[in-house]
DNA sequence: TACACGTGGCA
DNA sequence: TTGCCAAGTGT
């Protein structure tokens, strides 16, 4: 019943969908993988020359699991959430224990993997496999909201439910279905963003009940934000940046320069090293973590 | 369930 | 300019 949606999403998505360097038809399943994880909570645009350079470097799970950890906060350099940079290389190295260096195409192996969680598991499943999941992000889940709800926003996440509502809307065939889950999030991405619509660009236009009750968007934010500068999250940005910057040990003194409350600072500092992305040396001194060689 | 977790572009 | 927002995950 839902053939015309079916039929619109892949058309619509042949024609409009973003040059992205992972949509290279002989990207490789870890190359899928990779450029899920960094794409999480970051634009896509900002993420593709780093994911590049990446493979470039790394084409395999294997000699990615052999790099050393500083080599690779360094190189994750301004992407953001640096404990990604992480996971991933712990990923990395669990696909090498557990897969003989092979990425699973089971979704459950692949949720057994660090960093990958419900979005991303389906996610490689299906674009990397041709598995048949809902795959739901934040894009899918809007675009569904607005699409088949009416509303002009995605309630609180409950990825049960989110499953399942994407899920009566997706073909049977697994190939078309992950078209159209694709289509879906490129959809949610360009034409139907969170502030800025544009119906008239959009083939759903004709059946989605968003648009046919006025596609009003609401003042008001959809979920809450809260300020960052100052924030522990931010100097943790700051102290990272600066330990990216330099190959040798930093002081403490130099540390204190990246923000004026010690308590912040320290706290900030405290969470760094409990992470696992910062070493604490002897002679109050610190580096990127492993960054003597893992 | 709610919060912590980076960074930069855009309105 | 300030604040929203982005292909989420872990606790």
């Amino acid at each position: 019943m839902n053939d015309w949606l079916h039929t619109t999403i892949t058309s619509w998505y042949a024609a409009n969908q973003r040059e992205l360097p992972w949509r290279d038809p002989g990207t490789t399943a870890w190359g899928v993988l990779v450029s899920e994880v960094m794409s999480q909570q970051t634009p896509v645009g900002r993420v593709a020359p780093l994911w590049t350079q990446w493979m470039e470097r790394w084409p395999t799970p294997t000699d990615f699991a052999a790099a050393n950890t500083a080599d690779v906060l360094r190189a994750w350099d301004r992407l953001g959430y640096p404990r990604r940079a992480l996971r991933l290389h712990e990923c990395a190295q669990a696909v090498v224990d557990r897969h003989d260096g092979e990425v699973p195409s089971d979704l459950d192996e692949l949720l057994a993997l660090p960093g990958i969680g419900t979005y991303t598991a389906s996610a490689v499943a299906v674009f990397a496999y041709g598995k048949r999941h809902p795959v739901v992000d934040t894009n899918v889940r809007r675009v569904v909201a607005r699409y088949a709800g009416g509303e002009p926003d995605a309630g609180m996440a409950t990825t049960r439910r989110d499953l399942t509502a994407t899920e009566a809307l997706l073909p049977t065939d697994a190939a078309t279905a992950a078209i159209v889950s694709i289509g879906l999030m490129e959809l949610g991405a360009t034409l139907c963003a969170a502030r800025k619509v544009d119906c008239g660009e959009c083939p759903l236009k004709p059946r989605c009940k968003f648009h046919a009750t006025g596609a009003e968007l609401p003042d008001r934010p959809s979920r809450k934000t809260q300020r960052y500068h100052g924030t522990t999250r931010y100097v943790r940005g700051q102290i990272m940046a600066l330990l990216r910057a330099n190959d040798t040990p930093v002081p403490r003194v130099a540390i204190d320069g990246v923000w004026h409350e010690d308590a912040r600072r320290a706290e900030a500092l405290a969470g760094l090293i409990t992470d696992g992305l910062v070493d604490a040396l002897d002679g109050d001194l610190f580096v990127l973590a492993g960054a003597d060689g893992d």
